[in-house]
DNA sequence: GTTCCGATTCCCT
DNA sequence: GGGAATCGGAACC
């Protein structure tokens, strides 16, 4: 039987608030087939259109006009001409605040999970990552704007079980890969994940941007400006 | 129309 | 620890 869901209201505060109720809590994929349930362990706040970090900072564009809709849907994104990665829009109308779902535990549709993810060595590393996490999942293209709080929804949060999973300590660090300008907002502790998982993904800085490959082209980014953000912060919030 | 580059992962050393 | 794979969005000409 389903358990409860998170609600629209729940997931309209904003990125900031909303990452600590999103920890622990399970994202549920059911496509008619198959049901894979990921516990999230490890999540990055984006807090809006003025944050540098954010793809909503240049504006509405047809790519991010679902984290400028409501909260509660799901803004998917396509990286590295590759990967899919998911997040959940959480401000109101207009203010494209989202959630990066970072990482999580399989808890649910194990097999099903090993099989979209058949280079994963451990159960641990099947989410351990933003796009394992979405490929564990099934979520792709087709679950962009997919609204998590419809009453016939597919795709679903539900809250934290606090009878299974025992108060763990969040954790908070500068969020990763987010680099070039933007300052205070490449080392603000926006990255919030549970003490003690083996399914949080490792720590790394703003890439430095490599030489493209094979055709000499020019170094990118700002060269040795592009220095490392910072490192895990480790900043304890009981 | 063309170019640049990424909120990454995997494999090899 | 380093490099390659790969393609779509957005900027630029």
């Amino acid at each position: 039987m389903p358990g409860d869901r998170l609600t629209r209201a729940d997931l309209s505060a904003g990125s900031l608030q909303v990452a600590p109720l999103l920890l622990g809590a399970v994202l549920v994929h059911h496509d008619g087939v198959a049901r894979v349930a990921v516990r999230l362990t490890e999540v990055e706040a984006y807090t809006g259109s003025a944050d540098p970090g954010s793809h909503a900072h240049r504006g509405r564009t047809p790519r991010t006009q679902v984290m400028f809709g409501p909260p509660g849907h799901l803004y998917v994104y396509f990286s590295y001409g590759m990967h899919w990665c998911a997040n959940v829009v959480c401000g109101p109308d207009g203010e494209a605040a989202a959630e990066l779902l970072r990482a999580g535990e399989v808890i649910e549709g194990l097999d099903v999970a090993r099989g979209r993810r058949p280079t994963a060595r451990v159960d641990a590393d099947l989410a351990r990552g933003p796009a394992r996490l979405a490929a564990a999942l099934g979520i792709g293209r087709d679950q962009n704007g997919a609204d998590l709080c419809a009453p016939a929804a597919t795709l679903w949060l539900e809250p934290p079980d606090a009878g299974r999973v025992p108060g763990r300590q969040t954790l908070t660090g500068p969020r990763v890969g987010v680099s070039g300008p933007g300052g205070d907002a490449r080392t603000f502790p926006w990255r919030f994940w549970t003490a003690d998982e083996p399914t949080v993904s490792t720590y790394r800085p703003g890439t430095p941007r490599r030489r493209r490959a094979g055709t000499g082209g020019r170094l990118s980014g700002a060269g040795d400006a592009d220095r490392e953000v910072g490192r895990d912060e480790r900043t304890a919030t009981p």
